[in-house]
DNA sequence: CTAAAAACAATTTTT
DNA sequence: TTGTTTTTAG
C-alpha cells in the first residue's frame, strides 16, 4: 500500500508517527502533559484496522476510567468506524466482560454482584459488628491495597498492615464474598487472574483472541493490573502502552509508577518512544512544570517543548488569608472573564471559601468532584434491591434494604435468617421462608409481605420494560415514598436522582440479563448519570481538587493554598511522598493553556483552627523569572485599613435610595475608601461612604 | 424506634 | 469550622 492511503497520519510530528506505525517488539510510549497521546492511540488503532489488515474484534484497549473509554472509542470510530468492533473497555469493566463469559468454570455465579468500598465495609462491619468502625474502615482499605498488590490473604502481608488480626480478617472477608456471590473491584481483577492461571484453556483461547493489547495512563495501573497484562500477553501478541511517570499521582490508592519504569525489562526488546512536543501551553507554563518536576529522582526524564514560544509569566500572590484569596482569584476572573478558569486546590475542604464568594458575586462556577450519582444513598438504596433481587444471596444488598422504609423486620429478625443454612446454599428469600415457618403474628405477616413484594417483583423483571421495572421497584418497594419524605424535611433532591436512575435504565433489554448489565454499567461508573446539569452559555469557573484535574485543560490556572502543611501535605512525609505530591504540581501546572497563577495565604483557617503556615516549598522551584515578576504581589504590605471601616464583602447596608444590600467589594483609591454594593433589585453601585451619608450599614438589632 | 445531644474526626479517589 | 457517627433519653 503507497503512502498516500496513509491520510490518517496528516498533522501528526515524526514521533507521533513512529508511535502510530510501529510494530512488531513491545512499544512503550512516554507521552508528556498535552502531547496528544489520544490522538496518538486511536489514529494508531485505526491505521491497525485500515492499513495491517487487524481483525477490530482482536484488539483490546484498556483505560483507566470509563470517561477515557468513551472518549477513545469515540475518537477512534470518528477516524475508522470499524473501530466500532475494538473492545475499549477499563480494566475492571474488561474483567466484568470477561468473568461472566468464564464465571462458571471459576464457580462464579453470573449473576454475582459488584461491591464498592461503602458494600466492602458493611460487609465487614456485619463480620465484625463488635469492632470499631474506624478500625474497620482501616481494614477494609487494607484489604483494597492487597488486592491491588495482587495479594491473597495467604501470602505476606506485611508490607500492607502490621495488625497482627489484618490475615485473618482480609481470608474471613475472602470467603464470605465468596459466599455470597460477590465481587469487589479488587476482586475483578483477582479473579480473571486466577483463571488465566488456572485454566490454560481459558487462557489460550484469550490469547488468541486479543493479538493486540493496548493501555492507556499505564503509570495508573496497579501490580494486579499488570500481572493481568502478562497474563494476557502471547509472544504472538503485539503490545503497547502509554504513559508518564511524571503524572503518577494514584500510588496512595495502589497505582505503581514501577509498572511503567520496568516495561522495558519485563518486556524484553521493548522500544521507547517520547512524545515530548507539547501542544497545550505557552513556554513559560512549560518552563515552570519542568523547572519543578526536575527536582524528582527516578524519572525516566523527557523534556517538554513547544512552539508556543513566550507566553505570559505565571505569578505568585500572597494573599493575607483565604478569604483573601478567593477575592483575588475573583478580580482575576472578572478582569478577563472571557477565559475559561480553573481554581485548583489540594483539599476539597479549600472550595468553600470560593463557593462562598462566587455565590455572593454572581460568578458563575461549577465544583466537580465531591459526590457521585450512584454513591448517593436514595441511588445506592435502589440500586441495593435491584442487587438483591438479581443475586438473592447477596447479603450486603439485603440487609439495606429488607427494613427500608421500616418494614418491622428488626436487626434479630434479620441475623436469624442470615443465620439459616439455606441463607447461603439457596440464597436469602429461602431463609427468610424458613425463618417465617418459625415465626407467628406480625413478624410472620412482616415477612410474609416482603416475600410476596419480592416474588412480585421477579413475575415483573421479564414482562416489562427495564425502566419501567426499575420504577416499579422503587415505587413498591416503599423507597419513593421514604424519600419524598426525605426530600420535604431536608429539602433534598433525592426522588429526582431516583427519576434519573430510571431514566438511565433506558434502552436496556428486559429481564434478567438486561438487569444484570444495566448493574455492571452503573457500578463500574461513578460518573454514569450526573452530568448535563451543568451546561450554561458563559464560561465558567471550574472548582476543581488537583487529582481531578488530569486530561483536562483551561486557558487560565490558578492553583491556590500554596502553603507547606497542605500543599505538600506535611506530617510524617516521606521522600516518596512528597515526590508523588510534586508530580501532582506538575499535574496542576500543565493544565494551563495561556495563564497560570499560584496563591498562598499566611494564615489559613482548617478544622476551625487558625494557624500560621509557611509558603510552600514547591513555589522555590518555580523559575527565577517567576518570582522576578512576582515581587510586587508577594512582598506587598499588607493594607491596614481593610477590614477596620466594617465594609467588609458581606457587610449588610442600607440606601435611602436603593435600598437593602450587601457590600460585594471594598477597595481604596487615593487613600479614600470605596465600596461596591448590590441592592436587592439587583442594582449594582459604587460609593464612598466617607462623603456618601445616605449609605449605613445594617446592624443586628436594627 | 426516633430524635436530640454529645463525641469525634478531618487528603487525594477510577473502579 | 463542618459533617458524620455514636450515645442517650424519651
Amino acid at each position: 500500500m503507497g503512502k498516500d492511503n496513509l491520510w490518517y497520519l496528516d498533522g501528526l510530528n515524526p514521533p507521533q508517527r513512529e508511535a502510530v506505525l510501529h510494530k512488531g517488539e513491545p512499544l512503550l510510549i512516554l507521552a508528556g502533559a498535552g502531547s496528544g497521546k489520544t490522538r496518538v492511540i486511536t489514529v494508531k488503532i485505526a491505521h491497525l484496522i485500515l492499513h495491517e489488515g487487524v481483525n477490530p474484534r482482536s484488539i483490546l484497549a484498556v483505560t483507566f476510567t470509563n470517561k477515557a473509554a468513551q472518549e477513545m472509542k469515540e475518537r477512534a470510530i470518528q477516524i475508522c468506524p470499524q473501530a466500532e468492533g475494538v473492545l475499549i473497555k477499563t480494566f475492571h469493566s474488561f474483567c466484568a466482560w470477561f468473568l461472566r463469559r468464564n464465571a462458571t468454570l471459576a464457580g462464579l455465579d453470573p449473576h454475582f454482584s459488584i461491591y464498592d468500598e461503602e458494600d466492602s465495609l458493611a460487609l465487614l462491619q456485619s463480620l465484625y459488628p463488635d469492632r470499631e468502625r474506624r478500625m474497620l474502615s482501616s481494614f477494609a482499605f487494607a484489604i483494597g491495597r492487597a488486592k491491588d498488590y495482587g495479594l491473597s490473604p495467604s501470602d505476606p502481608l506485611d508490607r500492607i498492615s502490621l495488625h497482627p488480626d489484618f490475615g485473618e480478617i482480609y481470608q474471613r472477608y475472602s470467603e464470605r464474598l465468596r459466599q455470597i456471590g460477590s465481587l469487589d473491584f479488587g476482586d475483578l481483577i483477582l479473579r480473571s487472574l486466577e483463571i488465566l492461571r488456572q485454566f490454560p484453556e481459558v487462557k489460550r483461547r484469550t490469547q488468541d483472541r486479543f493479538r493486540i493489547l493496548l493501555v492507556d495512563e499505564y503509570q495508573d495501573s496497579n501490580v494486579a493490573q499488570h500481572q493481568l497484562l502478562k497474563e494476557l500477553y502471547s509472544p504472538e501478541a503485539y503490545i503497547c502502552v502509554v504513559g508518564d511517570d511524571d503524572q503518577s499521582i494514584y500510588r496512595f490508592r495502589g497505582a505503581e509508577v514501577g509498572n511503567l519504569l520496568t516495561f522495558a525489562d519485563e518486556f524484553p526488546g521493548t522500544r521507547i518512544i517520547r512524545l515530548e512536543q507539547n501542544y497545550r501551553s505557552t513556554e513559560k507554563i512549560l518552563q515552570a512544570a519542568s523547572e519543578v518536576v526536575r527536582n524528582n529522582r527516578g524519572r525516566l526524564g523527557k523534556t517538554l517543548w513547544t512552539n508556543r514560544k513566550g507566553g505570559k509569566e505565571p505569578l505568585i500572590f500572597s494573599c493575607m488569608d483565604q478569604d483573601e484569596e478567593a477575592r483575588i482569584c475573583a478580580d482575576l476572573i472578572q478582569k478577563h472573564p472571557n477565559l475559561e478558569t480553573a481554581i485548583l486546590y489540594r483539599i476539597n475542604a479549600q472550595s468553600r471559601v470560593f463557593e462562598t464568594l462566587f455565590l455572593r458575586e454572581g460568578i458563575p462556577y461549577r465544583l466537580v468532584g465531591t459526590v457521585r450519582f450512584y454513591e448517593r444513598e436514595e441511588v445506592k438504596d435502589a440500586l441495593a434491591f435491584l442487587r438483591f433481587l438479581q443475586n438473592p444471596k447477596d447479603e450486603v444488598s439485603f440487609r439495606r434494604i429488607v427494613n427500608k422504609p421500616s418494614r418491622g423486620i428488626g436487626l434479630a429478625t434479620v441475623d436469624a435468617i442470615l443465620s439459616h443454612q439455606e441463607a447461603v446454599t439457596e440464597g436469602l428469600l429461602r431463609a427468610m421462608e424458613v425463618e417465617a415457618s418459625l415465626r407467628k403474628g406480625k413478624t410472620l405477616e412482616n415477612l410474609n409481605g416482603f416475600l410476596t413484594l419480592c416474588h412480585r417483583f421477579w413475575e415483573e423483571l421479564e414482562t416489562l420494560e427495564l425502566s419501567r421495572f426499575v420504577e416499579l421497584v422503587i415505587r413498591e418497594s416503599g423507597l419513593e415514598e421514604y424519600h419524598r419524605t426525605q426530600d420535604q424535611i431536608a429539602g433534598s433532591q433525592k426522588l429526582r436522582n431516583l427519576e434519573e436512575l430510571v431514566n438511565a435504565a433506558a434502552g436496556y433489554p428486559r429481564g434478567r440479563d438486561g438487569l444484570a448489565q444495566f448493574l455492571e454499567d452503573i457500578e463500574l461508573d461513578a460518573a454514569a448519570v450526573t452530568d448535563e446539569e451543568h451546561r450554561t452559555e458563559r464560561p465558567m469557573v471550574t472548582l476543581i481538587t488537583m487529582h481531578n484535574t488530569k486530561g483536562l485543560e483551561f486557558d487560565r490556572v490558578i492553583v491556590t493554598g500554596m502553603e507547606e502543611g497542605l500543599f505538600p501535605r506535611g506530617g510524617d512525609e516521606s521522600e516518596e511522598d512528597l515526590e508523588e505530591e510534586r508530580r501532582l504540581f506538575y499535574v496542576a501546572i500543565t493544565r494551563a493553556k495561556e495563564e497560570l497563577y499560584f496563591t498562598f495565604c499566611r494564615t489559613r483557617r482548617l478544622h476551625g483552627r487558625i494557624q500560621e503556615v509557611e509558603p510552600s516549598r514547591f513555589l522555590r522551584e518555580l523559575p527565577d523569572s517567576v518570582w522576578e515578576q512576582s515581587k510586587p504581589f508577594v512582598n506587598r504590605v499588607a493594607s491596614t485599613s481593610f477590614g477596620k471601616n466594617g465594609f467588609e464583602p458581606g457587610t449588610l447596608v442600607y440606601h435611602e435610595e436603593y435600598g437593602q444590600g450587601m457590600v460585594i467589594r471594598q477597595w481604596e483609591k487615593d487613600g479614600i475608601l470605596v465600596v461596591l454594593v448590590r441592592f436587592e433589585n439587583g442594582r449594582v453601585a459604587q460609593f464612598i461612604p466617607r462623603y456618601e451619608k445616605r449609605l449605613e450599614k445594617v446592624t443586628r438589632d436594627g
